[in-house]
DNA sequence: CGGAGGGTTGATTCCCCTCAAAATCAGTGG
DNA sequence: CCACTGATTTTGAGGGGAATCAACCCTCCG
């Protein structure tokens, strides 16, 4: 959908499929920057940029409306609600971003698992793609490694222990919370940042 | 400047001084996010979100700008030019925070910090606070820590690495690059993402 | 002069990586 | 229906990078 290096993207809104953003090092190690889900818009940075400075691939078949770039940067000036309206979603980009990065900072690999699909479980939530039992993930153990920095088999072991504790369950495609408000105690999760009002109009 | 849940924050634009913004976990640890030097933003997501959602705190005297929440929204809706000013700083603001992202998640310590350090200098040069020489930094071996996910002990040591290898000298408040190819080669540096031609203004 | 903050170094521990190999599963074609 | 392939999950053994604990040093400052 997106390459890094390459110029003239458009930018994307998820209709409906998983996507994920990453970077490639020159190691040939992957980071995963963010998994793109139902209703999050992609790409802003590609266009306001020129040249993009990340990937965007597919994970499962994807659907998305194309944002082209002249057509958003009028809307921008046209429209100036609507520029609110995606700097604000920018933001919350940025604080899941933030929130990423304390994972990877400042977080064992069991709290940083348990974290991740407890966000991840909240965004869906928000799009009608789960509940508080847990919800359907299409995610390798190999992506969740690129994404939480960690190794495949150790993603495998943590997952393992997290189960045996009796806290959560991903198997065959299902993520399933065997005890949320011990997940939630254990990971220090705090979902303010994912509720905000929305844009704040005016 | 700007505290975890506090609500009616401004936002700033720093003219002298270093600040940090962080964010604390129940465990007491703290990750720093960024650095801000002068010519930077920050607050954006404290205004936008109205009750902020990190800490920014002062690393040495600091002199800004206040930017008032009314004054910002309004301008967004009077000045559309402005309001993509603004989100192309918020997206600059990101892209770092991707690269900071990166760091943490796939490369190790000592990359991590040559890295940091190089980045630092593009944008301390970028408002001539330094040179391919090196700069000035306030920065604490602790802070430095926080930032990179790393113990103040390894901090040190890895410092001493760099050292012993030729390739980075930080003592005394002062970054020296020893080589600066070297440096840039092991650390994967690319500064494609500092460097964008600022707001696409039509 | 005592105390605090920061830097430096050594010894030990442990979390997570790497390497390696089964086991399971989905799809594919004969 | 089964053999074959490739992707994914699972488990084990061993090693290493960074944390932790614990000193000791220096400088600055009231």
């Amino acid at each position: 959908m997106i390459h890094q290096g390459q110029v003239g993207h458009s930018a994307y809104i998820v209709a409906s499929g998983w996507a994920c953003s990453y970077k490639l090092l020159p190691s040939g190690s992957r980071q995963i920057i963010g998994f793109q889900i139902p209703g999050d818009f992609l790409g802003l940075r590609a266009i306001l940029f020129r040249t993009a400075d990340h990937n965007v691939e597919p994970i499962t078949r994807v659907q998305a409306s194309e944002v082209k770039e002249d057509f958003l940067l009028d809307a921008f000036t046209r429209t100036p609600r609507l520029a609110t309206a995606v700097l604000w979603a920018a933001s919350r980009d940025e604080a899941m971003v933030v929130e990423h990065l304390v994972d990877l900072g400042r977080r064992n690999a069991a709290e940083r698992m348990a974290h991740f699909l407890l966000e991840l479980g909240v965004r869906l939530r928000l799009v009608g793609m789960g509940d508080r039992e847990g919800y359907l993930c299409p995610l390798s153990q190999y992506l969740l490694a690129d994404a939480l920095g960690l190794s495949a088999v150790h993603v495998n072991r943590v997952l393992r222990e997290l189960r045996e504790e009796g806290m959560l369950t991903f198997q065959k495609g299902k993520v399933v919370f065997d005890d949320y408000d011990a997940l939630v105690e254990f990971a220090g999760f705090h979902r303010a940042y994912l509720d905000h009002d929305g844009p704040l109009l005016r």
